[in-house]
RNA sequence: GGUCCCAUCGUCUAGCGGUUAGGACAUCAGGUUCUCAUCCUGAAAACCCGGGUUCGAUUCCCGGUGGGAUCACCA
């Protein structure tokens, strides 16, 4: 079987979790099959129409790496493949179901319809629309709502590709509208006339969409058309609480996680985990390692819990095993602003030397800056600094002389000019850095609680940097000593404590 | 309320009649020449309840309970 699946979101410019997933699980599926894998824009609500909407949806999936085949920026054998372009198809298939007299224009207001709705629910009787069909209906014109005819009220079976063999009882048959007042047809008209009119192999799409099989079921038959794979995915619920996860729960659109810092990797290694899993411990997926293991009858029937944690724990996880090219690429738009006028390379070094610290790409200016500018001496840091409050100024101060020499002789052997922006040469590197240091440790008697602290703040003055040879390499022979002798003399400066 | 679906640590899950119920996130406690992060080690933590089938049920069946979804001229 050539499979063709398809991802059909509403353009509504907010691109949630859930959409994604519902884009990842068809594309799987193409793609480990060779198949195509198509994007449909479902635009008929009017209400909603929201104009940016489909760039950022084209924009947000590219970003993700979930390229398509077939879609409206890029055509193909079965375009157009937006659903507002496509009213004279829903018509030609809304004709012969008329012909066929499975479908009937809809007389009545709204209004007129909200009443009978009322009517139903005072006598405690789910509300049916077949319940009040008109005897006699106008032939059928735009502006009014044409409606499905059901004709054989029977219960409904089926098979799912996730929830296995279901039932729907009669009860929910009834005569839904396919084509509104508008002209433009419902979404439980249209996708079934463009899934089929697209070849489309499988039907993917969130549980909600249930309750509606027994009516889609009966369009199915009554349009002649041979139904598709269904594969009805779970809801992603809100972290706390039970429940579908919502704009209104604070859930995230997938534009700000992208903001946030969160690796494409990361989002769709997060998404796949969640209801479905190898049958292995293995719990880090890349797309093309998912795209050979994914296995829909391993994907769980449960709505699963959205878990920010996890997603972050991953996103570091991606973040250290992304190969330095890659990252750089990612983080362009994190820099803060002291790196703004640093060379390429040199920020390469630079998150290199903090690829590991990095949980998400939004750390990254508070995590670099000191390296592109010096750091706001803050005395402080060192005078209260739980392992060096009981040293004195001298002993201090003579820890930061006998550091500077030692490193000013490794300097002078790596011959390394003046200028930062000749590449670091010859010694100046973390092994002879780590050695550096290791005799400084022998020299000044001091513990690498002390020395090494000392150390580290007076280059930094940040709460977290590298390791102390790595962070000395990458800031280079004489922008370290420079800043350490900064320091010495503002401790030989000011009053003792 | 009608209809439909679901049910293992706090969370995501493995398990497909016999297991010390496994892993991961999170939490807690240690370890790694400085911080933060990583990494390593360890700890605590679960089969919703009641029947039935069976020599034996987390696993199969039924019922309950709980949770979810849906009942639009939205998708």
């Amino acid at each position: 079987m050539k499979v063709r699946t398809r991802f059909a979101p509403s353009p509504t410019g907010y691109v949630h979790i859930g959409n994604i997933r519902a884009a990842l699980f068809p594309y799987l599926l193409a793609k480990q099959n060779a198949g195509k894998f198509i994007l449909r824009i479902e635009d008929t609500d009017q209400n909603r129409f929201v104009a940016d909407a489909e760039a950022v949806l084209i924009d947000t999936l590219k970003w993700l790496g979930l390229e398509w085949d077939e879609g409206p920026d890029i055509g193909g054998p079965y375009a157009p493949y937006r659903q507002t372009e496509r009213r004279d198809h829903y018509i030609k298939w809304a004709e012969k179901l008329i012909k066929k007299g499975l479908a009937y224009a809809d007389p009545y207001t709204p209004e007129e319809v909200d009443a009978f709705r009322k009517e139903s629910e005072k006598s405690k009787k789910p509300f049916l629309y077949r319940n009040y069909r008109p005897e006699n209906p106008p032939k059928w014109q735009i502006g009014l709502p044409l409606r499905f005819k059901q004709t054989k009220i029977e219960r409904k079976y089926w098979h799912d590709a996730i929830m296995g063999d279901l039932e729907a009882g009669a009860e929910t048959l009834d005569d839904f509208i396919l084509i509104k007042a508008d002209g433009l047809p419902t979404y439980n008209f249209a996708h079934i006339v463009d899934d089929a009119e697209m070849k489309c192999t499988h039907v993917t799409r969130g549980i909600e969409y249930l309750s509606s099989m027994a009516n889609y079921l009966a369009l199915y038959d009554a349009l002649e058309l041979k139904p598709p794979i269904f594969v009805h995915m779970p809801h992603i619920m809100a972290p706390s609480g039970n429940k579908k996860l919502g704009k209104r729960d604070g859930a995230k659109s997938v534009q700000e996680y992208r903001a946030e810092g969160y690796l494409p990797e990361a989002m769709l290694n997060f998404l796949v985990m969640l209801g479905w899993n190898d049958g292995t411990t293995t719990d880090i997926f890349s797309l093309a390692d998912m795209t050979a293991k994914f296995d829909l009858t391993r994907v769980q029937r449960a709505g699963a819990r959205f878990d920010e944690k996890r997603l972050l724990w991953l996103n570091g996880q991606w973040i250290r095993r992304l190969d330095l090219a890659k990252l750089f690429s990612y983080v362009r738009d994190f820099w803060g602003p002291t790196a703004k006028s640093t060379s390429e390379s040199r920020k390469m070094e630079v998150l290199e030397a903090v690829q590991e610290r990095l949980k998400t790409l939004a750390d990254l200016p508070a995590l670099t800056e000191y390296f592109f500018a010096p750091p706001q001496i803050d005395l402080a840091m060192i005078t209260e600094h739980k392992s060096l409050k009981n040293l004195t100024r001298p002993q201090l101060i003579t820890m930061l002389e006998v550091s500077i020499l030692k490193l000013e002789t490794l300097a002078r052997v790596s011959g390394t000019s003046d200028s930062p922006l000749l590449p670091m040469s010859g010694h100046w590197n973390t092994e002879s850095l780590q050695a550096a240091l290791n005799d400084l440790l022998a020299d000044t008697a001091r513990k690498p609680a002390e020395l090494f602290s000392l150390l580290r703040i007076a280059v930094s003055f940040a709460p977290f940097s590298p390791e102390l040879p790595r962070t000395f390499a990458v800031l280079g022979p004489d922008e370290t000593i420079s800043r350490l002798k900064k320091v010495m003399a503002a401790l030989a400066e000011t009053p003792n404590a």
